[in-house]
DNA sequence: CGTGAGGTTGAAACCACTCAAGAAGGGTGG
DNA sequence: CCACCCTTCTTGAGTGGTTTCAACCTCACG
């Protein structure tokens, strides 16, 4: 961004309220009144963009924000004990970054941009106030936190039960969906991430990554080039993540393992 | 115990306030002010303590309550879309289940008593009605469920990035330190939980955890009598978890795996 | 047009799994 | 009170999915 012009890009950010923002559906101001917009919207601030690479906040830092992506995308990083690190979860437009600061006051983990990104920052301190006065406010903060587990739940059943085929095509599947419902395509996309951040996310070596990308296109599933993804089959990508058939879960009870 | 005197335990239980319990230090009490209890207290149900086994809810349940453990222990356990099953998490007096309702009002997973257990129950709906007019228990609940965030983000570092040695070696060190936290010894105590319990847990086979026991217990870092466990090193065990030194992080930074 | 980060692919090694048999408690009924 | 059974756990042998190591490729960029 050129420095001349940063300031109308800020007033034109200011200006562009939660109450128009693509995103309400997905974020914070779901089930909340109109009337009660301008509450919200008093606490939330809007960052410069980011570029590739550049940290939202580094692990240990005091908690002051959660973050909202509003364009772009976010991973976010933590430090295992032995000084390795474990990628927690890719944030497209529409998540939230940052909850498990609200624990001790402090970030748990690094939060990188992957692309140019920008962000709404929401003091959490504030958000906790004014979500006191609105309950449909305070129910849908807790959803969203809530919400969190259940990836982590997710993400976690996943590395514990799952093959390295099945992990990726869940990876993928779930993205799709989570692309889909931000409002972009579920079948083409641009994988932010490097194979490396895929492969440590989902606990599996790069080379491995790479090798089941390879089989995923040779077998007609997905055609990718590069960092461009295309779902060939979302059927077929669906059934290798371990989603037999339509409904969600109900299916395959009996047969066990 | 005996059923004779089950009514008499009951009233104890109704009688035994939040402001008495052992446990408030860990739970939502904590950080509250005395002149606060009976709001909180209002809410707070003691249904009948639950027998190895029995359910405290089940996957797709209706949400209303989250539990916070008083005594023994919880496993929950989700079904994955293949029909398999993970266990999320082992619960112990003073943490709370079943935060990954909030999400869309219904439970993920099942929460089964491991041993005999009684919790409290708190009906989530009033809880954050409560929660909404006393700040300090919006804070401390707020800080639980993103406790939860942390927690999941642990076990998914240990999934990812640890071996199987390592990955038992961290359960059990962690488990001792809850268990301190919660008043009991960290040195010795009986797994409330299966082989095969803490296999699923850690993503590795019955057949795994039991070697590793036995490995554990020839290099002296613990004594193993069935699910009797004494640790005899403590120091060893954080060492093989991955805790490298005495702090927290911070040591091994520079050495890139 | 050279350079380097990021990605692909092969070969060999290894960790953890599966299969399977046997041991050790803990409970139950005779 | 003992014998039996069933669940839980231990331990061995062989297999296999993933990793590691390493060479090569290929774009993007200066």
């Amino acid at each position: 961004m050129p420095p001349t012009d940063s300031h109308v890009l800020d007033l034109q950010s200011l200006r562009r309220s939660c109450a128009d923002c693509s995103l309400r559906l997905l974020c914070l101001p779901a089930g909340i009144g109109y009337g009660e917009f301008p509450q919200l919207e008093a606490v939330v601030r809007k960052p410069a963009p980011l570029k590739r690479g550049d940290p939202l906040f580094h692990a240990n830092d005091p908690f002051e924000h959660i973050y909202v992506v509003r364009s772009g995308s976010v991973k976010t990083v933590a430090p295992t004990y032995d000084g390795d690190t474990q990628i927690m979860g890719f944030h497209i437009p529409g998540e939230i970054v940052g909850l498990d600061a609200i624990s001790n006051d402090r970030h748990q983990c690094d939060a990188l941009a992957l692309e140019r990104t920008s962000v709404c920052a929401i003091p959490f301190a504030q958000l906790e106030q004014v979500s006191a006065r609105l309950p449909s406010l305070q129910r849908q903060l807790h959803r969203i936190i809530s919400r969190e587990i259940v990836h982590d739940h997710g993400h976690l059943a996943a590395l514990g039960r799952q093959t390295a085929r099945e992990r990726l095509a869940l990876f993928l599947f779930n993205l799709a969906h989570r692309l889909e419902n931000a409002g972009y395509s579920p079948t083409e996309f641009r994988l932010s991430m490097s194979r490396e951040d895929i492969g440590n996310y989902l606990g599996l070596a790069l080379a491995t990554v790479s090798r089941l990308f390879s089989q995923l296109a040779e077998d007609g599933v997905v055609e990718i080039d590069r960092r461009q993804l295309r779902i060939v089959q979302p059927d077929a990508l669906a059934q290798l993540a371990g989603h037999h058939g339509g409904t969600t879960c109900e299916r395959k009870r009996g047969d066990a393992v």
